[in-house]
DNA sequence: GCAGAAAGTTAGGACGTACTAACTTATTTC
DNA sequence: GAAATAAGTTAGTACGTCCTAACTTTCTGC
């Protein structure tokens, strides 16, 4: 028998690059992990057009990262899914060092590590989480994967679902525009605060809220990427 | 007369790409500057073919970013050396806050700033810098260039042209290798101490040192490596 | 000053990643 | 269930970077 001559392009270990990383990454968003992802959105979540995704999807399924059936969208397989949650612990653990460590601002972050995420080695990772002790979320309140490859993914509900008079502790905001974050900054709606609905108008209306005695609107849209974690209010009942 | 119509490439203000940067500081190193780079110099360095150099010579200088005549080998226009400077104080400032800030050791710090420096933001930099209180020389003692663009250029004596005798103070090691600075590290080799020639034997053989109360000897290649800031001897006489 | 060696270049090709335009498959709507 | 629409794919192309092979220019040693 002669010896294998192409190596298969199977062994797991080749450095992926910095689309790749961000493909699996836009893949693993769209499916929580575990679902399917369409074409369509991963182009825009990435900003590429339709028929790009179409040829790289092929390319990552080759790999063996994704399940891929034509017309029929992407599945993370399982090592998809370890690689996706590699380059999702390396942004988030740099997230909170650029936070903590070198007073970044939490809108700043996010642009910071979407480059440094795909440079920086598992070892700058494991001593930028350890400098600043070991966080399990990163400045947005996301949940840091841990090495092993294992997140938190309770899900957790929006301010937009809470009841009228119901209370929850803001755990998350859920997106990374700079601008939008720099809004709720100023409104006090941060990971940590306790929060009210105190109403809600009808027909996507303006949503009032209060934080200690700071009283606030938002509105719906804005109020879908803040998550909260619901609180027995002093009635003992949950929102 | 209608408008241009293709824009000039040399704008300045487009981001390098990876490859590009380590062109540009792979020649500023070779001609310390200012001086011409030869073709096979730079392949060398950045191991590749000559042949893919003269290539990316080419586009290099119609961007205005290098001065290029064929068969004569290349220097950096100003805006090349700037770019080069900025890459290079980029590499220097990440080398000396992972030995700071991070615990990393000596000879570690120069492959993991080999890629963040293409990933980390002008603004990272400076805060790096600021919260190691704004270091002059990296790890290795390599001077670190300012956000203006000027570097300490003085030209050191390495060890091996140090007279018998004489004393210096070291001040740089000007190799990379992991293996060379661990080396080194082990026989207290390392920018800040004081060093005397002791000895040299004849036709490259070794060269007995003194650091304290510490004696060595090393050969003469490792030597040429090890760059000195001469000082007077007890009799007032300079190596 | 010429032959051989060294240095450098061009030609032609590959790979990864993107694009637009044109086409196909799947889904929705009546 | 057929037409319209939405979603996805293929074909063909471009760009940046790299390669090898073959060629040209420059340098060196006699």
């Amino acid at each position: 028998m002669t010896a294998a001559r192409a190596q298969p392009r199977v062994s797991g270990a080749e450095p992926l690059t910095a689309p790749v990383e961000d493909y699996l990454k836009a893949i693993y968003a769209i499916g929580k992990g575990t679902g399917p992802a369409a074409t369509n959105e991963i182009a825009q979540r990435l900003a590429l057009a339709p028929a790009s995704v179409s040829g790289m999807v092929r390319r990552l399924a080759d790999q063996g990262l994704l399940a891929y059936e034509r017309y029929r969208g992407v599945r993370l397989t399982e090592s998809g899914r370890r690689a996706a949650l590699r380059t999702l612990r390396r942004h988030r653990v740099i997230e909170a060092y650029l936070s903590k460590a070198l007073g970044y601002q939490w809108d700043r972050v996010h642009e910071e590590a979407e480059r440094l995420e795909h440079a920086a080695s598992d070892e700058l990772v494991d001593r930028m989480a350890a400098t600043i002790g070991e966080p399990e979320v990163d400045p947005h309140g996301a949940p840091i994967p841990t090495k092993d490859g294992s997140v938190d993914e309770t899900e957790y509900r929006s301010l937009a679902d809470l009841d009228v008079g119901a209370s929850g502790m803001i755990v998350r905001v859920a997106d990374e525009d700079p601008e939008m974050l720099r809004y709720l900054a100023e409104l006090s709606v941060v990971p940590g605060k306790r929060i009210t609905v105190k109403s809600r108008a009808p027909y996507g209306g303006p949503i009032s809220l209060s934080i200690g005695r700071h009283e606030m609107s938002i509105g719906p849209t804005l109020a879908t990427h803040v998550l909260v974690s619901p609180v027995a209010d002093r009635a003992g009942k949950r929102g």
